[in-house]
DNA sequence: AATGAATGAGCGTTCATTCAT
DNA sequence: TATGAATGAACGCTCATTCAT
């Protein structure tokens, strides 16, 4: 661990505090982790987390934004403009899903431990996550655009798309820990499989439309 | 409000608590939420809840048995023997989304409180969560059999599907929070008309396999 | 153990209640032994104790009575009128720290746990510590009276020994739970004998007056 | 009164805490003292205490150790080597009286209290004093040696004159309390004379050996 | 810039005590 | 007579936060 008593700019310092928030609270939880752990994670001492961040809440409130920032930006990453939207889609959706995977800690303070706290905790925070969900929405709705440009789903459904796999990946982050012999992308090549498993059954009529 | 310091069978008490429990840790969360706010919302003294339910953790654990209990019972009635086992399967899912739309406070408690807490809580928790995912498994087992009875998807394809069924469910309910004019029966209409579009758009080649 | 909810007259109850109190007490103290464990010990509910004796303090302060009573009936039984005083003084000493010894719960209630609370605690207990200790003096005078019937020690000095005696008593109970292979006699012969070996020491001039 | 919110080094605070919980403890009792009490009289704040000694329990210890140290200290001080034994004997046995009376909130701590709490309430409590004992057995021992080296009693027998000067000592402080016109030193004297009195009885066969 | 020292406020828990039956 | 049900009050302990250096 680096040495003591080290005069950094702040800008070095707050990442190394706000590096260190993600990975307590999430492994914590945001009302189990104390400051002090938070601190010493850090490899700081307490009132400098005041100084810099001005109190727990808004230490909170900076991990989420952070993490918000991430995400959409691997997404966006993930979305190339040229690209046929469909491809997009799919594509995109393995970049979220592979994010997911592989940053637990962000992932889990960004969605799980956000809204786990009280709704009322804070509007920045519920800010932040929208602005995740929107930009899934906004993937999707690139993605489901036929290629003259007419969408075939609706706005609300896109909605609707981006939830589901919003919950799909959270959920899906837990099956992942308990096979640990999977990966990311082999549970995306399953779930994209299953998906022409059920196409393939409605072709056959194997399934009736409920 | 009923008049205080009412003499009630232990039994009928020991339901207040759990009842106000649930509906205050769903709403503020564990930590958030003090034994003596559970006590107040039952009408109730601090010491009840100790004489009852023995400590926060215990009292934490007996919401989440009594929730586990409650899906999983909803969603065995949902499953009818004789019933062809697709249908048996779209029902079950209805059932299962209505009960997560109709009993937010529960499904907050045995879903998000009990995730967001450190892992290490209780392994009772954990158990119980286990219940309620095992059982959907199972009905999405039970309703992917071809007639004849032959699986079509392996087991742990099945729990895969079990985990995004939960995710998704999960999920849809902030938006449905924030979507007051749709209900849980129109949510799922259009979740299966929209499984239905994308069986469409691959019959008529718009979207290539991935 | 007795069944519960007998009708018993109240003074066979109040004695259950003394004797599972002093067992309690003596085992637990005072501030650590509930009024529930005291209720429990005697086999009855937690009312009966407030019924029959109003208040822990009071509870408390009947065991001191009772015990005081005892060790007080025990050393005047010990002291025969028409024996020669010196030869009652042994015996006597002898019957009290048999006494102590075979009643270990009474005597750490009315000493250990009486002196341990704080002074102001009950006057009352006070009062009955105080009367063992002036019954012990008495002895002590009655034994430290010459044939002819004066006195070589002042009422001081008898308080002194007194004094000592109960001390020595209650240290070296502690010696005998940690010597299981000495009994209360071999202990008394053992404390006559060092007296006597003063005695020889003085006598040859091996220890000189201090 | 010192003005509030001193920044004082650790040590320093520490030892006002455990003065502060010698004199509390000794006079309430380890359970009616809260901590509270005792973070007030040593002018500081609650979870100072807690800060610094980590609980109410080791608080108590920390306070048996260092008063277990000053009795040690201060009665092997006053075993000079060079010293004949006898004489060694009496005036350790007077600084240990002395130390006794002079201090006896350390006293009450050190022996009352720790002995009040039940048994098992910790194994450090009864290592030191037990410390105290062999401290008080092994100055007993040493000064029951004849000149030339031989012993005149036995180990075990030393233990039991330690024994009976620690609880004479402690059952002679309360005579001490109720008696304000005497010293120490005076009631030294007066046992001191006493023993010699028993001497010149058995001298004068006034006192049959029992 | 950085930290050791310090505290106000609050929470989980217990217990002596009372009430209603 | 006897007790299950219920509570007020207090205590041990923690933690976010600030002050003084």
């Amino acid at each position: 661990m680096v040495s003591k008593n080290q005069r950094l700019p702040r800008e070095v310092r707050e990442r190394q505090m706000i590096d260190a928030a993600v990975r307590v609270f999430s492994r914590s939880g945001y009302h189990t982790a104390s400051v002090e752990d938070v601190a010493e994670a850090a490899g700081i001492s307490k009132p400098m987390v005041y100084i810099y961040l001005g109190s727990k809440e808004r230490l909170f409130t900076a991990c989420i934004h952070r993490e918000a920032d991430r995400v959409v930006e691997a997404v966006r990453a993930a979305v190339h403009p040229g690209e046929p939207p469909e491809l997009g889609l799919w594509s995109a959706l393995r970049v979220f899903f592979r994010f997911v995977a592989d940053n637990r800690d962000s992932w889990a303070v960004l969605y799980q431990q956000a809204r786990a706290q009280s709704a009322a905790f804070s509007k920045e925070v519920a800010a932040a996550r929208c602005r995740v969900i929107d930009e899934i929405t906004a993937m999707v709705v690139a993605g489901t655009r036929l290629p003259g440009g007419e969408r075939i789903v609706s706005e609300r459904d896109a909605e609707i798309l981006a939830r589901i796999a919003i919950g799909a990946a959270d959920s899906l982050i837990d099956w992942l820990l308990e096979h640990p012999e999977e990966s990311a992308d082999s549970l995306v090549e399953r779930v994209v499989n299953l998906a022409l498993v059920g196409v393939e059954r409605y072709n056959t009529g194997d399934i009736p439309p409920p």
